[in-house]
DNA sequence: ACGGCTGATACT
DNA sequence: TAGTATCAG
């Protein structure tokens, strides 16, 4: 739920961006010719005209909405012209709209912070440009002001009598004004700027909110659309949060917001208003009750997080009544569907972003037949994910069984076997999370994720093992490290730390090595045979709370171990597909712990005997297979928490290190309140320019 | 037996 | 953690 967070001191200028009817300007530019007209984008078309999900303000004139079928909109506005989403695999494919939100994203990146917070939805934090331009015209920014900043909506405004535009123009100058609504002007001066930018390059409208902070300007940004800006000077704010409906502001549109009205008898913002924080607390929890004591006031902290790029992607479709899937193949090929585009997504992701995606999610909706319990939802599963289609292909099937299993509990498998019409499927999904961006320079662990088809015609490269296993590999026993294991590849040792320092230069230490401190180490050991380059994290002295440092991606090329392990302590054991690692303390601990095994983080593996054989069961029925049991002992095996990166360790690395550390940080919310106003960590998520 | 698909976040 | 729930558009 909400989290409340202070708002800091200083005004900040902050922008919410949101496209117009997206989806129709998308299909309008591929096809000119539907400009002006009526227009809506349906997805599917054979049940009763196919469901709208985005309608163009000609069509919405005659009353036709979102969710309405194609049918019904014909009914009421014969001339609509109704634009099919493209399908591919079977499915709808949004991807023409998420590459056309990227390039809104970066045009609006140009001028601060921005973060990428829906397909068609962006905000800007303009706090700096707005200072810059302040300072640059102290005595008005009359000048500037352009033709499209004029014609912003600017709240609480007295238009007694006057021209709307006048009052705006004189707002703009206010000598005299309040320096937040100085920077707000500026602000909106920007945005428009942005605006028509967009427009030119894009050949999209947009509408925009500007305040600040999030909260309000997202919620002004709708208020005038199309194409408009709107403007809340701080002195307005409470006037025009007073009324406003509490089920309109972000967050408060579902249960709590209900739990709201009814509970508390809160119909408006300004009822809100009444109730001290700590009676809020008191009903809603700590976070939530200062969250909520803080909007009703038009506080609200939220930074503008500094991404492009989505955090995960996923691939999805419905089956509803009679098209539920009844029987394993059907789901399977499904499945197989999905993951092709997935894999395809990620694929693109990796090339043109350098990022890897670490976890893979199995979601299924699905209902019982003849069952008291039908009610019971289908349990969500995860693993690790390996790169490559049809590995994503056979760990979801693996993921799904194993829900499955679950689902229809185990005395139904053992007394039915494999009947085929107690369950049905109603939804499969299935997605990639945890994306982690490759450290610039490290080009060469490209060619480790490729395709599968390159794959397997390829060298046998592909035979990296990452292990991070926190806790168990430090001779301290309370530090972490992570490895990089380079099992049974063609590739020597000393070829891969050569590759590896040719396409990272700079990236290891100089020959003596740097002084290590007693409780904090950034230690790297070189000796011929045996380069040995780790980071210790350091001594937790309040706790012992495990922590792994850095995601994977970062670690595995920035330090490895050869394939013999050095460590005394440590024993190599042959486990099923991979190579685990086991202290003689973890083992103990593993072995109270109900499977649990020793960590062992594999980005993907060859298509090697070890994992052929008893990686993946059968696809046939499986009551008893172990299915599922190597993907559910991956999905233990690696845990790391990025923003316990102690920052003496993380001072002691080459800057260009720390940025990229910092800039791979998973667990942005706690990194907010260190990052520097303006300090550019959008840089590291460079635009995708997409053709 | 239809609002589909895709994403983010917080809690436990 | 992984898995669930809620929310949004």
């Amino acid at each position: 739920m909400p989290v409340a967070k202070p708002e800091s001191s200083d005004a900040r200028v902050i922008a919410h961006i949101d496209m117009d009817c997206f989806y129709v300007q998308v299909e309008q530019r591929k096809q000119p010719n539907l400009r002006g007209q009526p227009t809506a984008v349906v997805q599917y078309n054979s049940w009763k005209g196919g469901g709208l999900i985005a309608v163009g303000y000609e069509a919405r004139k005659f009353g036709v909405k979102r969710s309405m079928r194609g049918d019904e909109a014909k009914k009421i506005c014969p001339e609509i012209q109704l634009v099919q989403v493209p399908v591919a695999r079977g499915k709808a494919d949004l991807s023409v709209y998420r590459n056309a939100g990227s390039e809104v994203i970066s045009i609006l990146s140009r001028k601060g912070r921005c973060e990428r917070a829906s397909i068609d939805e962006v905000y800007l934090d303009l706090t700096e440009a707005a200072e810059t331009m302040l300072a640059e015209h102290p005595n008005g920014i009359l000048e500037l002001t352009d033709e499209e900043a004029l014609k912003s909506h600017v709240l609480g405004l007295h238009l007694d009598g006057l021209n709307a535009r006048d009052c705006v123009r004189e707002w703009f100058l206010m000598n005299d004004g309040d320096h937040r609504d100085k920077l707000l002007a500026c602000g909106a001066l920007i945005v428009a700027e942005l605006r028509l930018e967009v427009l030119k390059e894009t050949e999209f409208t947009c509408s925009a909110g500007i305040a600040h902070n999030k909260m309000l300007a997202k919620l002004t940004s709708g208020m005038h659309k199309p194409a408009q800006q709107t403007v809340v000077p701080f002195s307005s704010v409470k006037k025009f949060l007073e009324p406003l409906h509490i089920k309109k502001m972000k967050q408060l549109g579902g249960k709590l917001g209900t739990s709201l009205e009814t509970e508390l008898g809160v119909s408006t913002v300004g009822d809100l208003l009444q109730f001290s924080e700590e009676n809020l607390q008191e009903r809603y929890g700590r976070n939530t009750g200062t969250w909520l004591w803080n909007i009703a006031r038009g506080i609200c902290g939220e930074e503008v997080e500094g991404r492009l790029l989505p955090k995960s992607h996923g691939s999805g479709k419905t089956f509803p009544g009679p098209q539920a899937l009844k029987t394993l193949s059907s789901v399977q090929k499904w499945l197989n569907e999905l993951c092709e585009e997935l894999s395809e997504r990620l694929q693109s992701d990796l090339e043109q972003n350098k990022r890897i995606a670490h976890t893979l999610t199995l979601h299924a909706s699905a209902y019982k037949l003849n069952d008291s319990e039908s009610l019971k939802k289908f349990p969500s599963k995860s693993c690790p994910l390996r790169y490559g289609t049809t590995k994503i292909q056979e760990d979801s099937l693996s993921l799904f069984h194993t829900g499955l299993r679950e689902y229809i509990g185990i005395y139904n498998v053992k007394a039915k076997g494999s009947n085929q019409h107690e369950w049905a499927i109603t939804g499969l999904s299935v997605s990639a999370s945890k994306i982690v961006a490759i450290p610039s320079g490290t080009n060469s662990i490209m060619k480790y994720f490729h395709n599968e088809d390159q794959n397997c015609t390829s060298r046998k490269e592909s035979d990296y093992v990452f292990t991070n296993d926190a806790a168990s590999l430090s001779s301290s026993g309370h530090g972490s490290l992570v490895q990089l294991h380079l099992a049974g590849s063609e590739l020597e040792p000393g070829e891969v730390e050569a590759k590896t320092q040719q396409d990272m230069p700079g990236l290891y230490p100089k020959e003596n090595g740097t002084e290590v401190s007693k409780d904090s180490v950034f230690g790297t050991k070189f000796t011929d045979n045996q380069p040995l380059s780790f980071f210790q994290m350091k001594e937790q002295k309040e706790s012992l709370k495990e922590e792994i440092l850095l995601p994977p991606s970062l670690a595995g090329v920035q330090s490895w171990v050869g394939s013999k392990p050095t460590q005394s302590k440590m024993e190599f054991v042959e486990e099923g597909s991979g190579l685990s690692v086991k202290s003689g303390k973890q083992k103990r601990k593993f072995d109270t712990e109900k499977r649990t095994t020793p960590s062992i983080l594999r980005f993907f593996h060859s298509n090697d005997e070890a994992s052929s054989s008893s990686d993946i069961g059968a696809t046939t029925d499986g009551c008893k297979g172990n299915l599922g049991e190597d993907v559910l002992r991956r999905s233990n095996s690696w845990n790391y928490k990025s923003d316990e990166i102690d920052p003496v360790v993380l001072n002691e690395l080459p800057p260009e290190i720390q940025a990229e550390v910092r800039a791979s940080l998973l667990q942005p919310q706690t990194q907010a309140k260190t990052v520097k106003r303006g300090s550019s960590i959008v840089h590291y998520f460079l635009p995708t320019k997409n053709s």
